[in-house]
DNA sequence: CCATTACATGAACAGTACTCATATCGAACT
DNA sequence: AGTTCGATATGAGTACTGTTCATGTAATGG
């Protein structure tokens, strides 16, 4: 019989799983162990009788019937998204305003585009993005003059509730054809004799300086610059290194414009989320701006993974 | 958050609800107790925070929450009945042939349809429909004649599986203005001194004689004809009486041509039933052919209701 | 007014979807 | 080869959610 059991989750199993490429990372943005989806795609596959994946393949492939249900999942989950959407305007209407105050001067990149597409979602929401350095961003939360802050530290405060959205990696820039190129990562001592390179923020906002040079005692002289193409074109002329975000410097790294380095054997990884007043941690179309922009993230940015508790 | 646990239980419930016009019924259709239906509905209002259908409306009418949710379901849920027939097609492929004999005369006007409707899905499938009156058309399908036998009888019998269609009330139809349209219904004696007008089929196979009559003693002279239009012009033109499915006569009774009225006071109810090899149950052609049809059925067919075991 | 029909509710049960712990597998590296 | 590491599979136990059963309550119609 055509009674197959089959599920909204099933389709939120299957779409994670292609995009993730794999059933750990799966996992994780479904917010489930491993375990969890290993089973549910055995039983999944044992319903239909039919095999889903291609076992021992990395990323994992989709077999015939897998990206026909995948198709199902892309055609029928952006409807249910949507009718979720229409009944939380039913529920608590669709106006709202919607002020963002951004800590990081890189995050406007992907701000932007995110920003684009939920207005088509929610017309009557006013949109609003503060402008210029903020020292203490969560204060203006609290002052009721921005709704929503984009903050790399999720230090609890009264009243206050974070909301993760990505974990990103950042890269050391050189120049190509420098001698640290050689090092597959770099060290806190490679720093040493080297101007750093930042957009114009207190030290102690700078994730290397702060983990990674300071701890070590390293104190390398400094320059600013506003904008991320001229960090680029400083490192690119020699002027000194840099660390940005591996998102932010990947169209510059496929042209051969400057060369990355990890830093550090793992790598410096840093962490983005969202802050907002508890009191309105119920709205709808503040969750939903939240949900958009994260998605978005995951679509466009290259080398960001999931942070527990995210999405 | 919109990470409302949704699923598509609740949408299916949902069109349920809304076709059968009230919680008793909807579950009937999903196979499900009245109180399964009642509490889900009242979890799925609680977690969309918002009613999904106007309580003590009869019959059940939905709010606007509940309208764009069932608009979602008209949306998705055929999607996803169309992605596991592929499923199924890929699965045990998608042709096969389909031969099928029918007990009752007046089958032909509903199956009709919902055979068009399965062709545009099954392209492969070769429709077959026998002709003629079978003295024993179980055995058709045990010698490979047939595959697929519409039958009121569901007697077991090894290596047959039934599948129950819908149950449907005979109606006695009388002349207008006969005396006994007075009554609210009609009992055995009631019949007595009238001639019948029948198919052309023995008279163990007319429930009306087999359940009723014959027990009563009574047994009135038989008139034959073999088209539903001429027992219908028979009895208006004040030859006989006869007894009819509802679904048969509704479009003659809206226009007064003759007149209805149950046999006994709960009326006469007969069931239709499908007879399938158990070797061929898991086909998947088979059983969505007779999904099909059990869906047609119940959405062009007036007064049929669903049986205990069937959709 | 009582009988009937439809829906709601609470407790108990059953099935299922998780997690935890552990095993297996495969690839990369000595 | 053997070893290590990351990723997936599996089994047992648990927590939860959906379902049923039994009963209560609200409307409806002769």
């Amino acid at each position: 019989m055509n009674s197959t059991h089959i599920e909204l989750r099933h389709l939120r199993l299957l779409q994670a799983l292609s995009e993730a490429g794999g059933v750990t990372a799966a996992a994780e943005r479904l917010h489930l162990t491993q375990s969890a989806v290993s089973h549910q795609l055995k039983a999944l596959e044992a319903a239909l009788g039919l095999p889903l994946v291609e076992r021992a393949a990395r990323p994992a492939q989709l077999t015939a019937a897998g990206r026909r249900l995948l198709a199902l999942a892309h055609a029928a989950l952006p409807q249910v998204d949507a009718a979720l959407r229409d009944l939380s305007k039913l529920r608590d209407g669709d106006a709202g305003e919607l002020r963002i105050a951004v800590e990081c001067h890189t995050c406007y990149d992907w701000l932007m585009p995110a920003m684009d597409s939920y207005r088509d979602v929610w017309p009557a929401v006013e949109l609003d993005l503060l402008g210029g350095f903020q020292a203490d961003p969560i204060a203006l939360l609290l002052e009721q003059q921005a709704d929503l802050v984009v903050t790399s530290d999720p230090t609890p405060r009264a009243g206050v509730t974070y909301v993760p959205l990505f974990g990103f990696e950042m890269l050391a820039l050189l120049p190509p054809g420098h001698a640290l190129a050689a090092k597959k990562w770099l060290l806190p001592r490679d720093f040493a004799g080297h101007t750093l390179i930042t957009y114009p923020v207190p030290e102690d906002r700078l994730d290397l300086v702060r983990r990674v040079l300071a701890p070590a005692g390293i104190k390398p002289p400094r320059r600013e610059a506003q904008l991320t193409v001229a960090i680029l074109q400083l490192v690119a002329s020699r002027r000194g290194l840099a660390a940005l975000p591996a998102w932010a410097v990947a169209p510059y790294l496929e042209r051969g414009y400057v060369v990355a380095r990890p830093i550090g054997k793992h790598g410096l990884w840093a962490e983005l989320h969202v802050a907002l007043r508890s009191a309105d941690a119920g709205r709808a179309y503040l969750a939903d701006f939240i949900d958009t922009v994260r998605r978005d993230s995951f679509a466009r940015l290259p080398g960001i993974r999931p942070l527990a508790g995210g999405g």
